[in-house]
DNA sequence: TAGGCCATCTGGTCCT
DNA sequence: AGGACCAGATGGCCTA
């Protein structure tokens, strides 16, 4: 176990990744000194005392200082694993995202900030086409009530604006944060400047083709 | 070569 | 205590 040990510290005590150059750093920058490391020739000197037992205290402290710097280190290895896996996660949904959007022509890869700005854009512009269509259902239902007569279209309300009618209220505010005041836009800052032109197109391009 | 984008590491903070 | 999340730092790669 004491052997484990200090192999353990004199593998740690080696340089030999930039990682743990860092982190030495890092320990040398948190007084080693306080840890009780030897890190001046005085107190490496005193390490030559003549009483045993505070030989065998000092040593002991080292070898503790040791095992919890290896402890740390790997807590800090495990950390980085899952942090990269997170991020892979996340790269992994933002491609997933990048396939349901309409692809450009020139099929370059979207940016992260730019997927999540298009994406944004794209679902305005559907939540716009799901009203405009319940727009123009409506009005087809006035016209033909008004044709046949009846009078009480205004009270009648489609089953389909109904259903709809979250994605409505949505469309007409979908993120009221971002589009309160002109409704040909869903955002308004310059932060959309980028896909506010090409979700236009592809909204209006949408539109015409169902119109 | 400057600037943009990205991956990774890292320490801090919050949550379970 | 350990994991998730976050933001800052850093270095590599690519492009105009």
């Amino acid at each position: 176990m004491c052997s484990s040990v200090e192999d353990v510290y004199y593998s740690f005590a080696a340089p030999v990744t930039d990682d743990e150059d860092s982190l030495g750093s890092l320990h040398l920058s948190s007084s080693p000194s306080s840890l009780g490391q030897p890190s001046s020739p005085a107190e490496i000197q005193d390490q030559a005392i003549a009483d045993p037992q505070e030989k065998k205290r000092r040593r002991s402290r080292c070898k503790n200082d040791a095992t919890l710097q290896v402890v740390k280190r790997n807590r800090r290895v495990k950390a980085n694993d899952r942090e990269r896996n997170r991020m892979h996660n996340l790269n992994d949904a933002l491609d997933e995202l990048r396939r349901v959007l309409p692809a450009f022509p020139d099929d370059t890869k979207l940016t992260k900030i730019e997927t999540l700005r298009f994406a944004h854009n794209y679902i305005w512009a559907l939540s716009e086409t799901i009203r405009l269509a319940d727009q123009c259902l409506e009005k087809q239902r006035e016209t033909s009530m008004v044709l046949s007569g009846l009078k009480c279209g205004a009270d009648i309300r489609s089953p389909a604006s109904d259903s709809c009618s979250w994605m409505s209220s949505a469309s007409s505010s979908p993120s009221p944060s971002y589009c309160p005041s002109n409704p040909s836009s869903p955002a308004t800052s310059e932060d959309y400047g980028f896909v506010q032109a090409d979700g236009l197109y592809n909204y209006q391009s949408f539109v015409n083709s169902i119109y």
